[in-house]
DNA sequence: AGCAAAACATGACTTTTGTCAGCCGAAAAA
DNA sequence: TTTTTCGGCTGACAAAAGTCATGTTTTGCT
């Protein structure tokens, strides 16, 4: 169960490409690699924890992890689930606050930890990249946007429906006609990421496979039936 | 119908000192000041469109406005409701996306109007201004996950009780051991404040009523007594 | 391999919420 | 002033989704 470092150059990271470090320049991208610390961390670990002061930032190398909140009955709401290239932390490391949120580890993950102070002098000392930041912040507002209205006004066979498009479009593996879900979800899981009971997911989920809409392939699911599985996410109606 | 101009000067403006704004060296105050343009809107005037490209910035000197995204159907989910001091349409302006929601003024409004170029002008040559607006989105942020979690996990009621505590923590006028939400908002409105029908906030807020939570002055609701209806909005269950 | 725990699944039932229809009263338009 | 429209309100009903109970399968552990 001990965390184990790992070791790895920020500008030789497969992932800078894709992530909001990149175009930064060598100095401070250096600056960046010199300061971080990178971990190994098991499923089920916690990177940090609603209600506590945020140290730093997080970048995921490798694994998933997911960032929820969880209500008074410990039910949880899965806000998003990182991927290899994301940033974690970042919300509340700004608007200087305490975490609103968890993060645990879904599937083992390489995680490097930048810490505040690092972060922050290479964010002041560059007003390029906080206009990345901000425009990437501001982005993903405008999802937070989208997923309220969803929330408000879509039932649940519907939201399950967009979500599971939604994962497809975010980690899926195309193959010939289908695309696998790279993902091992727990039923509960999908149901916090919907907002629904865990036995409304199982009844929904066996209700599109037998319907042809997608398949189960060991813990992931198989999208078989994109258009058909968009129709259910919109309005039947018409 | 006609819009007619008003006049007024940023650095007088009785709401600089909320606003983002504050803080901003003379020059730049004074270089918003000479490009602005102040507008009054009546009732039911749109701002913007969903799905339209900004323009600019929009900073409110007077009145209420709407800010909702319409589903398939039609309904409306109101996102937030801006009073004086607040600035409108910098999220997409930010994120360089077309609009996501719709401004509509509910009382009727004093707004300025910054260009596009100003603002970013502006912002660019201000590495602390920068710093201050990444804080700001940061902090919406955090209440937009909060919102998510809460309308994904909590029932109608409990959304309709914490609504009307938030409406009071910001639109409230403080009278003897009560405080008027000073916003003309119709049942209608309401509801898509909470993501709900109509008839069940018309329903839900006669029952606050006579449990002697609320009481309606006008077009306008009185919270008597936020305890109680902060019990309603939490479990019952404990 | 064997066992315990967790995850998945299904049925029965209840509660919540949405929808539809109709009514009333106040405000706006003619 | 009359008429129309709109917002608020209520009842009846249907549909959606949650809860509880129980059984089955899978997984992880020793």
């Amino acid at each position: 169960m001990a965390k184990t470092e790992f070791s790895i150059t920020c500008n030789l990271c497969e992932y800078l490409k894709d992530s909001l470090f990149n175009g930064l320049n060598p100095e401070d991208l250096e600056h960046i690699n010199l300061h971080k610390t990178c971990i190994h961390y098991r499923k089920g670990q916690n990177l940090f924890y609603e209600g506590t002061r945020p140290m730093g930032l997080y970048c995921i190398n490798g694994g998933k992890v997911k960032v929820f909140k969880n209500n008074v009955q410990g039910k949880e709401y899965i806000i998003y689930i990182a991927k290899p290239g994301d940033f974690l932390g970042y919300r509340a490391l700004l608007s200087e606050e305490f975490y609103g949120a968890t993060a645990q580890v879904l599937e083992d993950a390489k995680i490097c930890f930048i810490p505040r102070d690092q972060f922050f002098s290479v964010l002041n000392r560059n007003p390029t990249f906080m206009r990345k930041v901000i425009k990437a912040v501001c982005h993903e507002m405008g999802i937070m946007e989208e997923r309220l209205a969803e929330l408000a006004h879509k039932s649940v066979r519907e939201r399950l429906a967009a979500n599971l498009l939604m994962l497809k479009e975010t980690y899926g593996m195309e193959g010939e006609g289908s695309s696998l879900i790279d993902l091992a979800l727990s039923r509960e899981d999908l149901a916090s990421i919907v907002g629904t009971a865990t036995e409304t997911v199982i009844r929904l989920l066996s209700e599109f496979k037998s319907d042809g809409l997608i398949s189960f392939e060991g813990k992931k699911i198989r999208v078989i039936d994109p258009k058909k599985l968009a129709k259910q996410a919109d309005l039947i109606v018409a």
